[in-house]
DNA sequence: CAGTAGATTGTATGCGCATACTTTGGCTAG
DNA sequence: CTAGCCAAAGTATGCGCATACAATCTACTG
């Protein structure tokens, strides 16, 4: 008694479901789409029969009728920076809650890779496009103008930028690190700071202490910033051409560098904050846990990554610009940083 | 002298291309799919036009004619757990050589979700799916039998579960961290689990712990188990509940549990390793770096992630099964555990 | 009771692409 | 010199869905 017509070799389509339910297929479609009023009695058939047959609508069908795909599309430097994670943990939340699917893409820090990547996510169609910072190729934001697609650039807030930015300065985000360190005593300050190439996050931040200790009638000479990968392992060892100088604090670009220092530093019998005070950036989990405990910058990647979400979809579906949103940072002071000597 | 037909109202298809270069569509695609002979001249014509025009081709549309989209989905439990991170990192990172787009969704730990998410996957044409862990409700693998859908389950490997697995055992991977234990001369173990409920990683290590411990003639009671949140500061909190029996050795679900721990007994003064061993489960980065150093299971979430990718694709575009893979893990001995009194 | 607005439902079309099938043109073998 | 063949290009169709438009049916209004 095999009766079934054509069993697993096809998905079912919403022929099939309109077949089943004895309607027509605009019928399903209205149920499914609930745009326009559908009898109760044939809606229930028609939903019975979805549930029957377990039919699943086709999205690239549905994109290619509707000409919107339901996607958000984000262009990360990497998972491996935990501060990322977080931040795209809560775009993919905001983005589902509203019914939009994530595209996740890493670029692993190369431009050319990004710009790739870029044309990837407009082939898929996505509504809307997170990327990391303001920096880069020309080629990228053509291509994003060219296709009308929206996009915000993240992780910084730049006025004068002509994309939209949700996140914050990153270099007056460093200015309460420096003046915190000036009253206490600090003249002679280190940093180090993430590799700078590519990376105006990175840039911005090393700025912002220069400047900041400038207008506090200090400096940062070139000699005193020393770039570094992102990994304790590295901090580690780039942690004593930092400290050359006979220096009595050191800025890190991010709270990864400072473990690397503060672990290096505890290891060799220094002192912190005694004889070395130390700051972060980001405000990771682990940084409050430390002894001593990290003095770091508070920035919500949380708060970011949701804003971006809910900003790019307001924007795509009512077809406005993109509303860019700058995000507070915080100082928090910890046991890292002390009085110099 | 404004002649461009219609500048930016659309995107520019296949058939503006063809207009452009003065050739068919078919011939387009066959230039952009290189599956048939194109007269070179023809070709470069149609190359320039594609350059000319912006053109992108429209993955909907090509996953509607093909029958495949080019993208593979995972879903996890989180983006918070560094571990998770890394997998997928590297889960992108081989799919996007092999020419595949991610799409990623977040559960949160909740089946329902899960459940929800396969459908949305199974609406976007992934033609593969990462899930984590085998425990999933019925309804998810019927989904994904039903839509013939590829899907592998990582994060364990259990050589009786019907799915495709990628992963460790992480019952037998917790023998060895036992049985360096019991060398050392505990006799009293604790254990500082994950929340065990819908996580079967986390209760195979625990099961692990237990049978390893009766292997050797010990026990690790119900009371010597206390279920912790993904997080140090739920750790730092549980701990002393966990070492309440006079426990010489504490193991951990995972890294970040043990580093919780640790941190709570140094801030308590609780000597480790003299007082109390702790161990841990992942080998993360910081592991390493900490005094003192975590002794720990080590487990290439890259290899796993890499592993997955891979057999997925090559399943894909075989017309195979996905091929299992069983993962290795290595217990590092470092500074965290130590001999028994 | 005829007529009509309004509510439902059905029919037909196009979204952009890949490809089966057809046509064209250049060659070779007989 | 011509039938026959192969390569290259074009034509036409379908993938699954949403929706404009057409058709039908309902319930009132005058």
């Amino acid at each position: 008694m095999k009766t079934q017509p054509e069993t697993l070799l096809r998905m079912p389509t919403q022929d099939d479901v309109a077949r089943a339910a004895g309607v027509s297929t605009a019928t399903v479609s209205r149920v499914l789409n609930r745009r326009s009023s559908v009898r109760s009695e044939l809606q229930t058939r028609v939903e019975e029969a979805i549930e029957r047959l377990n039919y699943v609508p086709h999205a690239g069908a549905r994109a290619l009728a509707l000409q919107r795909s339901g996607t958000l599309g984000a262009i990360i430097p990497t998972l491996g920076n935990a501060i990322f994670a977080e931040g795209i943990d809560a775009f993919e939340r905001a983005a589902q809650s509203l019914g939009y699917t994530l595209l996740l893409s890493v670029s692993h820090q190369d431009p050319d890779q990004e710009q790739a990547l870029v044309i990837k996510m407009i082939e898929r169609g996505v509504d809307g496009l997170l990327l990391v910072g303001n920096e880069h190729p020309d080629q990228v934001f053509h291509r994003l103008e060219r296709a009308c697609l929206r996009y915000v650039c993240t992780w910084a807030y730049d006025a004068t930028a002509t994309a939209a930015n949700i996140g914050f300065d990153n270099a007056s985000a460093m200015h309460p690190v420096v003046d915190h360190l000036v009253t206490l005593g600090h003249q002679r300050v280190g940093m180090l700071a993430g590799i700078v190439t590519g990376n105006d996050r990175a840039r911005d931040r090393v700025r912002g202490v220069r400047e900041r200790l400038q207008y506090h009638g200090l400096s940062l000479p070139e000699s005193h910033v020393v770039q570094v990968e992102y990994s304790i392992r590295a901090s580690r060892r780039a942690f004593w051409q930092a400290i050359d100088n006979d220096i009595t604090a050191l800025v890190c670009g991010n709270d990864v560098l400072a473990f690397g220092a503060l672990f290096e530093a505890q290891a060799m019998g220094l002192a912190v904050p005694a004889q070395l005070s130390i700051t972060g950036f980001d405000d990771l989990d682990l940084a409050a846990e430390l002894h001593p405990a990290l003095t770091t910058v508070q920035v919500s990647a949380q708060q970011m990554g949701g804003t971006a979400a809910r900003n790019l979809i307001a924007a795509v579906e009512n077809q406005a610009a993109v509303a860019s949103h700058r995000i507070e940072t915080t100082l928090c002071v910890r046991q890292s940083t002390g009085p110099c000597d």
